[in-house]
DNA sequence: ATAGTATATGCCTTTTTTTGCATATACCCA
DNA sequence: TGGGTATATGCAAAAAAAGGCATATACTAT
């Protein structure tokens, strides 16, 4: 192997070498989701679960599509969920409890079909009760 | 996934961030390989392939064993080979073209049955023709 | 246009890796 | 034991990544 080869083969891995980042790829294993559903799903900041979508991005591990609103991200390289298995296989993995949080992801893909202004202020709503952002210029800390 | 799997996980992608990390474990692909083997292979000094080494080590990706002055270590889990393979389908791979630089590796494994002095003394030699440290206090940069 | 929402990005500080160097350790042989 | 060799490790400076925060951008509905 060569050594700009093996410079490429490297940029792939410092992509996964991120726990939220595999969280995040682990999510979109079945189907592709939205920010806020991983934001809701991951416990993490919007800002912060977008700066790791941008890694993941840019390492062409992911790709988005906007749809309004909502960006959607997915799985660009199934063979990087082969990975994830690989490495389970080498830790020797539990089986994945799955840390399905069951939290009501406001999301329309988790929340279909609702009003659209009705969806939004429940939306909002749903944001304050996770202590999530709410959009006032200054959160007190 | 939660969190503590996806750190462990995180941990093994630490270890194959690295590019020559990453050469380091496809020279061990056929077969165990001696330290100065893969000094000579990857044209690094001595410490820092070792220091890479024992990254790979920790990780608890190869495993070492001794004979006499030479340390042997090979591949401790072939799964490791799997996502080396798996991460060259995702960037489109070229056939690696093996950069074997057919440099004489002074080491028993690539120059067996010799004898014993005549091989230290040969092997001295060997290492000093190409420019590796020459076991003198203070090499001259 | 205006207001509101979902997502993205830039900047800065803190933490982690990298890497070079010196030196330590382990082993062989005379 | 003593000298020489193969490999390992500790330390510190340099480079890179992580993480927090403010704000920018893009879109939607009124």
């Amino acid at each position: 192997m060569n050594n700009a080869t093996a410079e490429r083969h490297a940029h792939i891995f410092k992509a996964l070498m991120h726990p939220v980042r595999l969280q995040i790829l682990d999510l979109l294993r079945s189907d592709e989701q939205c920010v806020c559903h991983l934001e809701a799903q991951l416990g993490q900041r919007q800002a912060y679960v977008s700066q790791q979508l941008a890694v993941l991005r840019k390492a062409g591990l992911i790709s988005d599509r906007r749809d309004g609103l909502n960006s959607y991200y997915r799985i660009a390289h199934p063979e990087v969920l082969t990975m994830l298995d690989t490495v389970r296989a080498i830790i020797g993995g539990d089986e994945s409890p799955e840390t399905s949080l069951a939290i009501d992801c406001p999301c329309p893909r988790c929340s279909p079909v609702r009003e659209p202004m009705l969806f939004k202020k429940a939306h909002a709503k749903a944001r304050r009760r996770e202590g999530l952002r709410t959009y006032a210029k200054n959160v007190a800390p």
